[in-house]
Parts: C-alpha cells; sequence; structure tokens
DNA sequence: TCGTGTGAACGAATTCACAGCG
DNA sequence: CGCTGTGAATTCGTTCACACGA
C-alpha cells in the first residue's frame, strides 16, 4: 500500500468527524470545499487525502456523504469494534473510562487495572478494576487489542513492556516519558505538558 | 524573528525535559546524540533545532545542561509564570486540575469555572468554583495568560469566544471540535478520538 | 579527536492550476 | 458550469557531510 503521512490520517479523522456532523444535519452530499471550511485546511489538501485511497468523489456535485463515511471509516479500520484495556485508575483514568464517545466511536473498555491494591475490586460501570499483576494474563485472555496507559511516567515503560508481551498492539500513553516498543506496535503520545509548553512559546513569541 | 515550525518546538519541549532528568541525574554536558537517542531523534535535528536560537555548544564536549536548561526555557518563554484557567470542572477537568506538575512548570491555575450550578461554590484545593457567567470578569481581573477549556463540544466555541473577548491569549482545547480563534491567540487541541484513530489506523494497515 | 554548526542535498507535504467529467 | 482528480511547482522539514573550534 501506499505511504500516508501522519497528518493525512488525522485529517482523515477529522473528516469523519465532521462527516457525522453533516449527516446528522441531513446533508446528502459534500464538498471538498465545505469539509475544508470545517476543518481548517483547503479544499486541495482534502481532494488530495482523499485521492490516497481512490476517487469516490463526483464532479461538479461533491461527495456523498453516506458514502464517504463508510469509505472513511474503512481506511482507518473503524468498522471493526476495538478491544481496549485501560491501565491505570486514577483521575486521569476515570475521566478517560467515562468519556464514553470511545465506545460509540468502537473503542470498547473492556478491561481496567490498576497497581493500588485499595483500587482493586472497585466497581467502575460495570468493571472491575483488577490488580497489575493480572494484566497479561488478562490482557492476553481478552485478546485485546490497544490498550491506554495513563500511569506515572515512572513505571509506563514497565507498563508497555508488558502489554506488548501480551500482545497488545497499539499503545496510547499519557504519561510524560519517551516510551520504547517494539516495531509492529504502534505508540501514540498525548503530552498534555508539551502542548502547553507550545502554547507559552506561542504566546510570548509576539 | 526566524520562522520556527510547531515540531521543532514540539522537540525544544521535549529536549527540555531530558535535560531536566539528565541533571536530575547530576549530568553537567550532554551531547546531541545523547539527547538524540533519549528523545528518539537524530543528533543532526537536535543540533538544527538548537542552532535556530544561536550557538551554544561547545564543540568536541557537548551542551552544558545548565546552560541549555536556561536557553531553552527561555526560548519557549517559559521563564516567567502563566496565569492560567480552568474552563469545565468534570471529569476531565478534575484530572487536569490535580495534575500538579503543571505548576512545577510555570502553569499556575488561578481560576476554576463551570456552568453547573451545583459545583458553583465548591471547593477545590484552595481554588472556589465559579459560575460560567463570572468567567469573562474574573479572567481579565486575574490577568489570565491561557485557559484549558474541558466543556462538552457544543459550548466549546462560545466558551473560548468569551474567553479571548476577556483577553486570554492561548487555550488548550480539549473538546471535539474544530475552534475558531482570532489570529494573534493561539490554540491547541488535544483530542482522544483522533489519536486512538490513529491508532485504529496504524493496527490495522499491517 | 570529538562533537558542533551549517550549507547543500534530499525528501515529504502542501499548494497551484487546470484538464476532464457529471 | 462546478467541483473533482492529479501532475507540476513550490514550500517546508529533515538528513547528509564536512569545515571548524575547543
Amino acid at each position: 500500500m501506499k505511504k500516508i503521512s501522519e497528518s493525512a490520517v488525522r485529517r482523515l479523522s477529522l473528516y469523519l468527524r465532521l462527516l457525522q456532523e453533516a449527516d446528522a444535519a441531513g446533508a446528502e452530499t459534500i464538498s471538498s470545499g465545505e469539509l475544508a471550511d470545517r476543518g481548517g485546511t483547503t479544499s486541495a489538501q482534502v481532494r488530495k487525502d482523499l485521492s490516497l485511497f481512490g476517487s469516490f468523489g463526483k464532479r461538479g456535485l461533491g461527495y456523498s456523504v453516506q458514502e464517504l463515511l463508510e469509505r472513511i471509516r474503512s481506511i482507518l479500520g473503524l468498522q471493526r469494534e476495538w478491544r481496549v484495556a485501560l491501565v491505570g485508575a486514577g483521575k486521569l483514568g476515570s475521566a478517560l473510562f467515562s468519556y464514553r464517545d470511545f465506545e460509540a466511536r468502537g473503542f470498547d473498555i473492556r478491561a481496567v487495572f490498576d497497581a493500588d491494591p485499595r483500587k482493586v475490586g472497585t466497581q467502575w460501570g460495570g468493571l472491575t478494576i483488577r490488580a497489575d499483576e493480572e494484566m497479561v494474563g488478562t490482557v492476553r485472555a481478552l485478546e485485546i487489542d490497544m490498550a491506554i496507559v495513563a500511569v506515572p511516567a515512572d513505571v509506563a515503560q514497565h507498563v508497555v513492556d508488558r502489554l506488548v508481551s501480551a500482545g497488545v498492539r497499539g499503545v496510547l500513553n499519557f504519561a510524560p516519558a519517551r516510551l520504547k516498543v517494539p516495531a509492529g506496535v504502534a505508540l501514540k503520545n498525548v503530552d498534555v505538558t508539551l502542548e502547553l509548553e507550545g502554547l507559552s512559546f506561542a504566546v510570548s513569541s509576539r
């Protein structure tokens, strides 16, 4: 398959959301220009992004909202349901867990782990928080696909190492640490401090 | 001033963290190669990034950890303390609020707002949650520099509009929405669903 | 000698511009 | 005629490679 850039994928994901909004608003069809306006890019960019995967627009008309929704879902691999584990049942873990938007988008949190014995056994909306030691076995048994890591930075590497050994193929890391994963495992970082520092730079340089 | 790319700024922010770690470990000096290894880039990249702001390495030796720390702090505008407002006192807001790492890095949360009357008046570690209506006045009075927005997507635009009108110059948005801000106001988005979908793409395309 | 600083080469991503189809 | 699809042009970012200074 062709080479797709990171940023193109992000934009596809964004288009998906815009299309869902357009769909909810009853639109049948949408043009690259409209998508561009709402998504903060240019129409050429939108067309380039979509043309990477084939040509499914109608000239003079635009794209069928329904069809494009399906196409992008399929491109992004969102037609199946993903089994997700959440590691770390602190404040952030709790916020992520209750952000039930994930479920609506096909990310199903099937297990929650925490190292704190006082939390283990607690019920979280139908799930019981499991002990850290059970992680590898449970992840394997439940055939978890990806994990959300919301633990302190100093244990994050150890956690992902075990997740990877348990067969996890994607990791979304919230700990402020540069983690190493073997080739074949996808890793994304969400680093709030980094973003704030980026704002600091932007605000102070003017 | 020269043109600095988004990604260069992110890397500087990352180097800053690596330098703090090196400093804590007692290192006096560090080479571009070491920074590259720990940060997951290349030594040429590190040198390019740093050379954008002057040349402060010693040939044959590397960079003084102390000096580089100060330099990067100054480049990123982290030598002052930033006054931050948190809008949205839900689960995510609570997680962000209690992430006291921000404070250590010069981001001081001075005010918290929420639209829910049942939350208004509640104490959060020394701060009282304020009503939504007070936002503009308080932000102005406290001379807030930037805001963290952790509210539902459908009200996010309205919130930032008011924040901007109150003089905020940077916004870190957690709502899954493309917000518009006037030129002169910096905006960063943290969009967890987007990241998960990126993982989905990466994992399914192999 | 070792590692920086940097022009030059390269490669990737975005924008332009227009032919072509509905 | 309007909007897509796409080569070509351009801009932007990264990597190379080497002269130079500590």
